[in-house]
DNA sequence: TTTTGAGTTGTTCGA
DNA sequence: GTCGAACAACTCAAA
């Protein structure tokens, strides 16, 4: 006798391995499960930017190869959530749904909506924790709340952490009868225009992908990870997970696994290895902002903030966004974010510094830009990060922390070569005037073929003048608050 | 309830 | 070049 086929929503847990919610459904359903992603139409969605929609869309293309391989297929509807399963129960006679779940707030709505409309007519849900290392709602404090500061959540998850067992991916699937649209048809590679011809030299979304870089990166850069990860010069300072961990190719809780094993082994420096480690946590602990605050990408977390003398002024924004900034370090960023996809962690603090002090934007407008451009958007990273580089979020940087564009530059673009590729018009240049080619003499510029407000922009602002007027406006923004 | 110590990622200035 | 102190005031977490 057979059993009644099982729904597989996938999400952002495209993958195979390691996912508690398609295991389950394994389980019920001897293998006839029923796979479907689906583009949402729910108008509270906040739909996704364009490089996450490139990735998605190789993502997809993978998880449906993977499907193949073992018998079955991915399904791909487009809808409501509510009305593609309502129609796929009654297309396939399923009796059971399953899902990972998510945690922001039109993500939640939907499946709690979705959860009750579905047990009131029987059908079986059951949903899982496949995207985090440990749920917002699971680590409290002593008071009983959620942790608002890092170094405490931390330290409470190391302590209360216990990484589960591993579980496999299916050996093999049952075919189950279903319609699906065509990938080709949704259109999610970049078009008018195709800004993605540089995603490809740098990314292979993918589950196996996605192993192949952990594994890489534990086999080496892990080692030194500590030092090297604020050196975007370097290849291999990071692991470079983020998209993967974003798109659920591999989850938090492999990354764990792995990296524990290797210190359990005595394979790696174990100090390096958590430090690691810690960095996937804040993926967790971005989560649990989010989760407390589901306004987190559009509200400041310190109301105190919404007296902020924010400036508006369109081309300073565009300046920024293209890396017409003056400052090479602040320029190589933003165009590493065009061409790839991707910025390194170290240069996105200068930058989003530089957006909401130098040129005192309001941080919305730079999540925005990131959460469009950026192949590993996060609901949750995003819009925390954000935040705390601007000063209006929890266990925010201290107001008078701005940082100096051209020092961050010589001290963490060590050997110059991160501006040199960005800024191939400033390669020419020698080191002591990278990040500030301004103070090199006319001589210096006209060796290195320079020619200041033509072949690279003056500074848009001056430093000085600039991190002056960012205090300035903290003094108004207090002012203002006190007088209320 | 009160108290105490601490808080991812920095900069500038002056000795 | 290198080093330590000052930069404010506040909130958080735990004793």
């Amino acid at each position: 006798m057979s059993q009644a086929p099982a729904i597989m929503w996938f999400r952002r847990d495209l993958r195979l391995r390691d996912n508690p919610a398609l295991d389950a459904a394994l389980r019920t359903s001897d293998g006839r499960i029923v796979c479907v992603y689906i583009r949402e139409t729910d108008p509270t969605w906040r739909a996704m930017g364009e490089a996450s929609q490139w990735w998605l869309d190789k993502s997809l293309r993978a998880l449906s190869a993977d499907l193949e391989a073992l018998g079955s297929q991915l399904v791909l509807r487009t809808g409501s959530a509510g009305q593609v399963i309502d129609a796929l129960l009654k297309e396939t006679g399923a009796q059971s749904v399953f899902w990972n779940r998510r945690y922001d707030r039109p993500g939640r709505e939907i499946d709690g909506a979705l959860k009750s409309a579905l047990l009131a007519q029987y059908i079986s849900v059951t949903s899982f924790n496949g995207s985090l290392l440990t749920e917002p709602w699971t680590q409290v404090t002593g008071a009983g709340g959620y942790y608002k500061v890092y170094s405490p959540y931390w330290r409470a998850v190391q302590a209360n952490y216990v990484c589960p067992p591993s579980i496999d991916a299916p050996l093999s699937l049952l075919p189950v009868k279903a319609e699906t649209e065509a990938l080709e048809d949704w259109q999610l590679h970049p078009h008018a225009p195709d800004w993605s011809a540089g995603f490809d030299a740098i990314w292979t979304p993918g589950e196996s992908n996605a192993r192949d870089r952990l594994f890489a990166f534990l086999d080496g850069p892990v080692e030194i990870y500590g030092d090297d990860r604020d050196r975007p010069d370097l290849e291999f300072g990071t692991s470079g997970l983020s998209p993967h961990l974003a798109f659920g190719e591999i989850s938090p809780a492999q990354v764990w696994r792995a990296t524990q094993n290797r210190i359990d082994a005595n394979q790696v420096d174990e100090g390096h290895a958590r430090k690691f480690l810690s960095e996937v946590a804040w993926r967790d602990f971005a989560y649990v902002l989010l989760f407390h605050n589901p306004d987190l990408a559009e509200e400041n977390y310190k109301p105190d903030f919404d007296l902020m003398p924010w400036q508006d002024d369109a081309d300073l924004l565009r300046a920024w966004q293209t890396g017409q900034t003056g400052y090479p370090i602040v320029d190589a960023g933003m165009r590493q974010l065009w061409t790839t996809g991707w910025m390194h962690n170290r240069v996105r603090m200068i930058v989003a510094s530089f957006l909401t002090k130098h040129l005192l934007i309001d941080w919305r407008r730079g999540e925005d830009w990131f959460w469009d451009t950026l192949v590993d958007a996060d609901p949750a990273s995003n819009s925390a990060s954000w935040q705390w580089v601007a000063g209006s979020g929890a266990d925010a940087a201290p107001y008078f922390r701005i940082f100096n564009p051209i020092t961050q530059g010589e001290k963490f673009d060590q050997t110059g070569n991160y501006v040199r590729k960005w800024c191939p018009e400033l390669a020419r240049l020698p080191r002591k005037y990278l990040f500030c080619p301004w103070k090199a003499g006319p001589l210096i510029l006209r060796e290195a073929g320079i020619t200041l407000g033509e072949t690279y922009p003056n500074p848009i602002v001056d430093h000085k003048t600039g991190r002056a007027r960012a205090l300035a406006a903290y003094d108004i923004l207090k002012e203002r608050r006190d007088a209320a």
